[in-house]
DNA sequence: ACCCACCACGCAGTA
DNA sequence: TCGCGTTTAG
DNA sequence: TACTGCGTGGTGCTAAACGCG
């Protein structure tokens, strides 16, 4: 791992990305984006290199006296030369004010998003496939993408405010922006003493992005990373045929999809019962299933704040719209609040016929069992495990978890004690499953920049690798397992994936564990987790701890006031099923 | 009005 | 002068 | 006891520079 990286690695990373892009998606790309790619390439290499500098950082204003760099030969030629090639608006003191109307600077409070671009509906090319109409919802008010009159006099510093402003005050920087925000454009940009750049093509470099990654939260620091060794990922086989998306209606959506979460998020901070309930329930259709996840993940965000802000009507209607859960769970709680028993049983039972996950499946139980007792009718609670709970009198220390405290009552009382958490059991699981976890399978692995396939957490994962699956657990009847985890703990460190957190494990706990948790145990915890990876990868009791000579033993401390989670309890089920030792250790403070 | 964001957890308040 | 939060770079 | 809202802490480096107060 070098601890350098090469001149111009941004640059070199960049490119990358975009010949990615172009190779695999061409045919998605539009002509804003193709356009996009081709001037690009066409800029010389310090306007190339100036633009990727400011796209990794923080826009989407700059000014450019701070875009000082050795390997930029002449700053002020690239941002003219990025200027006319339409990467950037560089405007300075001599511009009117008609100019920085069009990025967004004007007196007006609110000025209309002037960048023609942002809310542009890029045309395709005949080739290309077209954007479905489905998807042609107007969310053009929330991608405006522009700056303001506050935007440029942030760039200020506060000696720059005082002396615009003429006075001689010592308030504080907001207090000067804020009388600066008085002033109208041509004052404030009177007296600049640099250009103020904005970043123009936005659009397309978020498209790419997304193309590249499949996500929006990933970016050039990903390289970065991994090539300094910081998070270096594994190396698996990257199918060339396939993609991410594989039309570009998909890309719309999730794009879309995106933006409206994006804008449902700013809706929350100043939550208005009308607002959120008109935008979330007339979020487009959806068909691609990334798109419909994320949109149903914000639907029940805002229908929650419906409920908050007493709207159970709207909520119960944004509720509807949504296939995840805890979409109807909340809807038979505000059916059951709302008296309409007779619709409450008719979702439970539609929920335990086809439940989405365990979570829903339990409460679908509980809630039955409840509405059938306001009913009147006969039923019997569902069954609940009874862990055992061992009380403990412990003396108070400050700056101390709880959990860190029996930790240390376990050592005193000479046993080995780790506070591992949801660390341990899925970071077997990762060691153990690696290759199958990794393994080439279509479709899966589309850039190098994945902590697992794609269907990492849906069912598919264990459909289609059975037999590889299988293999595992051979190896934990076998014993070979050890040797397998052991190897895995040694080679693969310190890999980014889904299960492994490398800094919470060390040889002498993994040693431990081989030695002492039978193989059946493992396999039986791990055969849960695999009915629902996404689910069943936390709720693990916080220590595991080992008498002296033999046995171990898992403890969830509970402190004054806390009880079992769901999840949690769910585990201890399965450990009681499985006779797995595990156990509450309730502590109270002796004072 | 993009001030992480997401999630798991603990805790304290409420019925 | 110094500590603090933010930004940047590798 | 269950449910809820809220706060915190981890994840997902780290050193250096800079503006601020
Ligand atoms: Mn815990
Ligand atoms: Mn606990």
């Amino acid at each position: 791992m070098p601890d350098e990286l090469p001149i111009g690695y941004y640059h070199t990373n960049f490119c990358k990305l975009l010949a990615f892009v172009q190779n695999r998606y061409h045919d998605l790309l539009t002509h804003a984006e193709r356009a996009c790619i081709d001037d690009f390439h066409d800029l010389t290499p310090d306007a190339q290199r100036l633009f990727v500098r400011l796209l990794t950082r923080k826009g989407p204003l700059y000014r450019s006296d701070r875009l000082a760099y050795e390997e930029i030969g002449e700053t002020e030629k690239a941002l003219d030369e990025l200027s006319s090639a339409g990467f950037v608006f560089a405007l300075s003191r001599n511009d009117g004010e008609h100019e920085w109307h069009r990025i967004g600077v004007s007196n007006a409070e609110f000025p209309e998003a002037a960048d023609e671009e942002s809310k542009g509906n890029n045309g395709l090319d005949t080739e290309a496939v077209e954007v479905s109409q489905a998807s042609a919802v107007d969310v053009s008010d929330v991608s405006v993408e522009g700056a303001s009159k506050d935007a440029v006099l942030a760039l200020l510093t506060r000696h720059e405010l005082i002396a615009l402003l003429k006075t001689g005050s010592t308030s504080r920087r907001s207090q000067l922006v804020a009388e600066a925000t008085q002033l109208p454009v041509a004052a404030i940009v009177q007296h600049l003493p640099f250009r103020v750049v904005m970043t123009r093509r936005l659009q397309e470099v978020t498209c790419f992005r997304l193309l590249f990654f499949g996500n929006t939260h990933q970016n050039l620091t990903e390289f970065v990373l991994r090539d300094l060794g910081v998070a270096p990922y594994e190396t698996y086989t990257i199918d060339e045929t396939s993609r991410f998306f594989t039309c570009r209606d998909h890309v719309e959506e999730v794009r879309r999809a995106y933006e409206i979460s994006d804008h449902c998020h700013h809706l929350l901070e100043t939550p208005d019962v009308t607002h959120i309930e008109r935008f979330a329930g007339d979020f487009p259709e959806q068909i691609s299933v990334r798109a419909t996840r994320l949109l149903d993940r914000t639907r029940n965000q805002m229908a929650r704040q419906l409920e908050r802000m007493q709207a159970e009507d709207a909520a119960l209607a944004i509720y509807q719209q949504s296939q995840t859960h805890p979409a109807r769970e909340r809807q038979v709680r505000l059916l059951i609040a709302g008296d309409c028993l007779g619709d409450a049983l008719l979702l439970v039972n539609r929920m335990l016929a086809e439940p989405w996950n365990e979570d829903e499946l339990e409460f679908a139980y509980l809630s039955k069992h409840r509405i059938l007792k306001k009913l009147g009718q006969p039923t019997t609670p569902p069954v609940r495990c009874q862990p055992i709970v061992n009380d403990l009198v412990l003396e108070a220390e400050t700056d101390l978890r709880v959990e860190e405290l029996v930790r240390r009552h376990y050592e005193q009382q000479g046993y080995q004690a780790h506070y591992v958490e949801n660390a341990l059991f899925p970071g077997l699981f990762g060691l153990l499953f690696w290759d199958v976890i990794f393994s080439h399978q279509p479709g899966v692995f589309f850039n190098e920049f994945q902590r697992g396939p794609v269907d990492m957490f849906d069912s598919r994962f264990v459909s289609s690798r059975q037999p590889l699956i299988d293999e595992c657990f051979i190896s934990l009847s076998s014993g070979n397992y050890r040797h397998r985890i052991r190897s895995t703990f040694r080679h693969k460190f310190p890999a980014v994936n889904y299960f492994v957190h490398w800094g919470m494990l060390d040889e002498v706990l993994l040693e431990t564990c081989l030695d002492r948790i039978p193989a059946d145990h493992l396999a039986s915890v791990f055969r849960r987790m695999l009915r629902d990876l996404r689910n069943n990868r936390s709720g693990f009791p916080d220590l595991i701890v080992f008498p002296p000579g033999s046995g171990y033993e898992l403890i969830e401390v509970k402190g004054p006031g806390d009880a079992l989670q769901k999840h949690q309890r769910r585990w201890f089920g399965h450990f009681e099923r499985e006779n797995i030792p595990a156990r509450v250790a309730k502590v109270e403070y002796a004072s």
